[in-house]
DNA sequence: TCATCACAAATGGTATACCAAAAATCGGAG
DNA sequence: CTCCGATTTTTGGTATACCATTTGTGATGA
């Protein structure tokens, strides 16, 4: 009857989205950024007041954080940022470790040349950043590359397991305290993923792939996070 | 200070879970039985009142669902079944395919022997209602096997995005239509999948879930489903 | 006859109010 | 001084009311 039946996401202008996602956006940068620690309960009636915004669509991006696994909800007794444990941060890295090493042989097969390119580019700007000793920019480029790696598999849902999990360990991996060694390491594999992406060769890609992420876990600084111990602030 | 850092999920005795999330539950079984069909919009006003609860905590689990990908939210037009394409069919196969090959790789190396026992159990429990042609059953005891291959991974984030990814694709595969022929060759496959988790050689399970799940692309019925177009009912 | 504009009805989005459960505090008894 | 318990206060959960946006419908004019 009526025409209306057209594409879910594409829908012509769009129309500013939901309060409440832009609330979890919101959460997620500052959990991201220990603006808010593990751990840390969040009250719904204070914070929500500071992001100037009723309890409603507040509550409703508690419910989005939950599922993305970015708070624990306790039952009439609030929400709290989800606390890791080593193990969880091992088995995280693992399940990822396989996403991105499928993701590099679906991108062999799917990637554009434009899309290879531009990854290529992004590498030499790392190098950049590597040569500088810039932690910082060496880091979101090095996010972004295995964004773009994952993004150019052309598979959505892959796409959004990617970046479930990788928020999930996003601030146990910002802390950019690698040492040198370990960061020469991680560059030279960089440099392979990067050939092999080039040559299209899926098979070793995704076995790199899968050993770089793998071995993020020995990059991490156990003591500086205090891993499987509550980290809030005391008030 | 506060002593009151315990374990996030084992509190003792458990309060009945969010309202929020027990109409989730009930929302998700209405779309894998077809009470809700893709594309179907989910009118707030009367579906709470239906299930007897005010709109706002059932907004909430609208909320959820969407997280789940199992509801796009058109902002500001509400909330509707989300309709795959067949492409997206394919590609959430294709991911659950490397998930469940990770999935029993892990099990061969962290599965007790009472786990695989009773996966053995279900498996002759299964090939018995083989033999009496009773797809519903046989249906429900595949799905229980798969689940309990992943869960014998003992990951938890891996068993997450199974649930996830398979919640999502549960509906296009409920229709047990598949052929005799078919049917004896996935029949072919899982035991050689049970013969590989008693082995416990985790290369060759690996190998044979991915092909088996991967496989499961030829069994739809497409026609059936008529995917890609929208499906809802005219009113 | 068809398109278009305006108006009306319905639907979704947000804020507020109210209720219940849990934690903190304070007081009393041992 | 400490432990237990009642009371208060805070916080979370749910329902309802109100506002904005959208959509269906009917009238008007080309």
């Amino acid at each position: 009857m009526n025409g209306e039946e057209m594409d879910q996401d594409a829908a012509g202008l769009a129309p500013r989205d939901l309060l409440s996602q832009q609330i979890a956006l919101r959460l997620r940068t500052m959990i991201a950024t220990d603006a808010l620690k593990p751990g840390e309960r969040l009250r719904e009636r204070t914070l929500a007041e500071r992001l100037d915004v009723s309890r409603t669509p507040f509550r409703e991006a508690l419910k989005i954080l939950e599922s993305d696994g970015l708070v624990t909800l306790l039952p009439n007794r609030g929400a709290v940022v989800t606390v890791l444990s080593a193990r969880d941060v091992q088995e995280k890295l693992d399940v990822l470790s396989v996403i991105e090493g499928f993701a590099g042989h679906q991108a062999c097969l799917n990637a554009s040349e434009q899309e290879i390119a531009e990854i290529r580019a992004q590498h030499h700007e790392m190098l950049a950043a590597y040569e500088r000793r810039d932690r910082q920019t060496y880091f979101n480029i090095n996010q972004a590359i295995h964004a773009a790696i994952v993004a150019a598999a052309h598979n959505r849902t892959l796409e959004n397991v990617f970046r479930q999990i990788n928020r999930q360990l996003f601030r146990y991996r910002y802390q950019g305290s690698v040492n040198t060694d370990i960061w020469h390491t991680a560059i030279d594999e960089h440099d392979r993923i990067i050939q092999m992406l080039s040559a299209r060769d899926g098979e070793n890609l995704s076995d790199l792939l899968r050993a770089h992420v793998s071995s993020t876990w020995r990059k991490i600084d156990w003591d500086a996070l205090s891993l499987s111990r509550n980290t809030a602030t005391p008030p």
